[in-house]
DNA sequence: AGATTGTTGTGACAAATGTCATCTCAAGTA
DNA sequence: TACTTGAGATGACATTTGTCACAACAATCT
């Protein structure tokens, strides 16, 4: 397996080599030391995995897989940061890197490269605690605090589906004028106005 | 490292316990059937990996997972499954597992179980290129596509943000009647009944 | 000029929505 | 038993909403 690692820091390149190197499966570790010297080498030596910092001084991380990925989207990109950053996150997903993991974590760098040079995503644990918050991020709102019922909830949820106070009446098996009073007492306790204000609510804070 | 192997079908968890096993430093590799099984063995053996998966007659491979979770949090789980399914993803990467990735993809699954025990979190290559549909996709809904004009647009998200029509006027330097016919274009262009189904699609389609 | 088109607006209408006072009924509770 | 409480329902009411037909007007094209 072939590998090609980018970091504008001698220091840290050439430790990666060493660690990368002492495993038997990955001979020829070239090394890049910026952005532009990756894309370069990445298409004329076409390595299996890129193992990449994100800050570099000529041209970031982010930028250089977006090229490399656009000539050979079969190299895969494995991004190694000092950062935990949300946008850097999700830029690098948005581009199709297949991983992204801190220089803490390097221990496992080896196993990684294989799972991802194999076509596996891999990500450092603490980097996927924030994973959630970003696209998971299902009933952590406190009904209770507003003194919002299960009923209620439930309302709230088909509202949110776009249903009309008729077919919630009809899911929930309640009258119409139930859901109705039920409907003015969910507005009063949130301090909306009406059932569109309550979907907007629904899908901006309670699951965004 | 000790591996701990969940499926329901015999001839699954065998093969999986023959390609594990081949590797020499994954000894000891228990096996179990089912749900139940999987949270005791899990729990009374306290294996480094549970490699699991999620569609089980008796308990399924989630719920088992949140038991075992609950109890020792540094176990660390890897659903290896068949399907793809948002759904389960969702709530696998919900409930705190290391990973997902798909049992066709399985000929890495020995440096998958490795980068997973040291802390990373794996996830199958056709699994992640569904992920910037759930958290990276901003903007990307095709207005053309339905002959929505840029007032039309405009008209929607603020129809989003929970505004009446006067409003909606007021904002657009606009007759609230006009508004009214922008909203009855809008709506029969995009095939929905009124303006909180509107909020609702705009949150689930546009800008989720 | 005459015709076409698109935007904006009006008026009328039916349906849906939100609010309120009030009633019923079952389940506790003193 | 008598009292309270809460969920569910009703009916009345004012608003808001969505639809439709059509008109006024400017810009564009023939």
């Amino acid at each position: 397996m072939r590998v090609l690692i980018v970091d504008d820091d001698p220091l840290v390149s050439g430790a990666l080599k060493v660690i990368l190197e002492a495993e038997d499966d990955m001979e020829s570790c070239d090394v890049a030391s910026g952005g532009n010297e990756a894309v370069k080498k990445a298409l004329s030596t076409r390595p299996d995995v890129v193992v990449m910092d994100i800050r570099m001084d000529d041209l970031n991380g982010i930028d250089a897989a977006e090229k490399i990925l656009k000539e050979d989207k079969d190299i895969k990109i494995l991004f190694l940061t000092t950062f935990l950053d949300d946008e850097y996150i999700n830029r690098a997903l948005g581009i199709g890197a297949s991983g992204y993991i801190l220089k803490q974590e390097c221990a496992t760098l080896p196993s990684s490269v294989r799972a991802v040079a194999g076509g596996q995503i891999v990500f450092g644990g603490k980097i996927v605690e924030k994973l959630p918050d970003l696209m998971n991020r299902t009933e952590k709102f406190d009904y209770e605090e507003f003194g919002i019922t299960d009923k209620e909830k439930e309302l709230i949820e088909l509202v949110a589906d776009g249903l009309s106070n008729k077919e919630i009446a009809d899911k929930m098996f309640l009258g119409e004028g139930t859901v109705r009073n039920m409907m003015s007492s969910v507005l009063s306790k949130l301090d909306l106005r009406d059932r569109t204000q309550l979907a907007c609510f629904y899908y901006q804070k309670i699951k965004p």
